[in-house]
DNA sequence: TTGTATGCGTTATCAA
DNA sequence: TTGATAACGCATACAA
């Protein structure tokens, strides 16, 4: 039984009679080499069988075709669309993406970053909004890095983001027109750019339509459910009680939710509640939830197609990409109870 | 201003005058070196940020230190913490994690088993249920492959499993204990093994109870939140109707509370669902999901630390590994109205 | 304990 | 249009 030996190019030139380079040439279709002689060798190569070595390949040519993809936390859903179109543009483009979690730790961030200069990947799209003090200062250019989702301060990249902001001015029109002022907020864990940008909306919008934020009408969470319903409890117990929540996170909306229903409360006759991201769930939960839909697919995608054209030496835009969101009506917005007007 | 060249073992060997087959020795912590040299060139090395060629380094010992994660669908958060699992244990043996997603297509299962013979990647976990029948006959062992979570079929490689038949006898048995004798089930698609084995759980259990299965309480989804919708429509209009309804998965389970809701019953008091996965949102949903469990988490560690064996040529579990599963009981179970009975 | 020499498979340069 | 040859950076068998 003779062993099933891969055969590489020399293999391949020597059955063909010719040189490697002609094979190498002819297979990585180079103009330059004669169709006769192509296809012979193309026919060879198949019928032995022959697949370029890949770690060959890359060493040579000190390309990796790989990507990284660093999120905070692989197991938060949020960022499964955004892999999802990240995944699909790079797959097109003949790149493979490896995944990296840093759980917010500083090291596995710089560790990442080395990852990167090492040449285990030719490219990284950072949705963590953290950049190590170290790796910052320490190259004036980075190449092959695009930031997503989070805004990264003093980190000259190309970055895709949303308005959050201004979405969450939309949020809080929204509940502003369904009569509602008593409207309180839970934010996302400060200094987050993104909590502190979704607090400043609601800040404005309640400020644009002359409306008060009474003392206790602010809660500070951590994007989990449990914060959701700590706040909940505190935010209900307000005097006079809101009759509205934004919330900074569908996760954290439903935590109140489930907490107003404990404190027999009804949403949304009794409290609306309207949340941010859209995730999956936010549809299938009952009541569905009102909140914000960030296009998550599309997130990836530019992102993705940035980092092609930074890798492919092309121009990146030079401003920050914004993408617009959307305000997703459903079930757990409504006109406040006439009794608990002013 | 002197372009900022990455140094490599020959610039580090001249500068401590020694070979570069010392500093490569030395770097890797060979015993065979003297301790004062190993101190100078380790030094020297930190002293001009020596990092190694990783694509060189891969080259040689034909080794990419990265493992392939396949599945289905990205979007779907199951994998979620299964992905978490193998993260984990891969990091702390060194190893990157590769995502890939085939989406159900053949021609891209089959990509993927290419890449790992391309040396893209050392080794390759496999979720997908299905093997191509071109990958299946072609080699007899195929190294470095680990299949979890769903059971293939004439495919010799270590496995890495939960029961699903004793599961679904464990949920269909609590209905029973809660006093239920109209159980329906919502299959998940067939011919999934995993689905024919759930299904094979409810009627095993069924019919040990010596309860009867009238036609109309069988109903095939395929695992979406709409699917699980449309059979709850038709089996809430079966005669007589169930009072609890075991679903093949949590999402489907969502699915059929919404419409039982619609339909004006409520869960647990009018119908009892009981779901199959626990997935992060079953606990948040209202009212919160009973369900199985499965242990994702160990899934993917143990998947990883099989494969990380298998790559070390130690010898792998011969037999299928079988994760136990645990019924979450929540609020969507109780005991049938009194009226409702036999 | 260290050095020398070789090769991994490919692509790129130069020459023919 | 093709061939000969030289790298790419590292690890290792063998020699000393």
């Amino acid at each position: 039984m003779s062993a099933p030996v891969r055969p590489n190019l020399k293999d391949i030139a020597q059955r063909a009679g010719v040189s490697t380079s002609t094979v190498s040439r002819a297979l990585s279709g180079s103009s330059l080499i004669a169709e006769a002689t192509v296809d012979r060798i193309r026919a060879l190569a198949d019928e032995y069988g022959y697949r370029p070595n890949v770690r060959a390949r890359n060493f040579r040519t000190q390309k990796t075709m790989a990507v990284l993809i660093v999120v905070r936390d692989i197991g938060n859903p949020f960022y499964l669309e955004v892999f999802k179109g990240v995944e699909r543009v790079a797959r097109q483009a003949g790149y493979s993406v490896l995944m990296a979690n840093t759980e917010n730790d500083k090291e596995r961030e710089v560790a990442y970053f080395e990852m990167l200069s090492d040449g285990l990947a030719d490219g990284m799209i950072l949705m963590t909004g953290a950049v190590p003090k170290s790796v910052r200062d320490h190259r004036p250019g980075h190449d092959n890095v695009v930031v997503a989702l989070e805004m990264v301060e003093d980190f000259n990249v190309p970055q895709i983001l949303i308005d959050n902001e201004a979405a969450a001015v939309t949020a809080v029109e929204h509940l502003i027109g369904l009569g509602h002022t008593r409207i309180a907020h839970i934010a996302g864990p400060i200094p987050e750019g993104m909590s502190i940008r979704r607090q400043k909306g609601y800040c404005l919008a309640m400020q644009a339509a002359g409306l008060e934020i009474p003392a206790g009408y602010l809660c500070r969470g951590d994007f989990t459910l449990q914060s959701g319903e700590r706040c909940a409890r505190a935010l209900l117990n307000a005097e006079p009680r809101p009759t509205a929540i934004f919330v900074a996170n569908d996760e954290m909306a439903f935590g109140v939710i489930r907490q107003a229903y404990q404190l027999g409360l009804s949403v949304p006759a009794d409290l609306s509640v309207i949340g941010f991201d859209n995730i999956a769930f936010s549809e299938a939960f009952l009541p569905s939830l009102t909140t914000i839909s960030q296009p998550r697919l599309d997130i990836g995608e530019r992102a993705m197609s940035v980092l092609l054209d930074l890798m492919n030496d092309k121009t990146p835009p030079a401003d920050p990409t914004i993408l617009p969101t959307q305000l997703m009506v459903r079930e757990t917005t409504a006109a406040p109870h006439p009794a608990a007007q002013d």
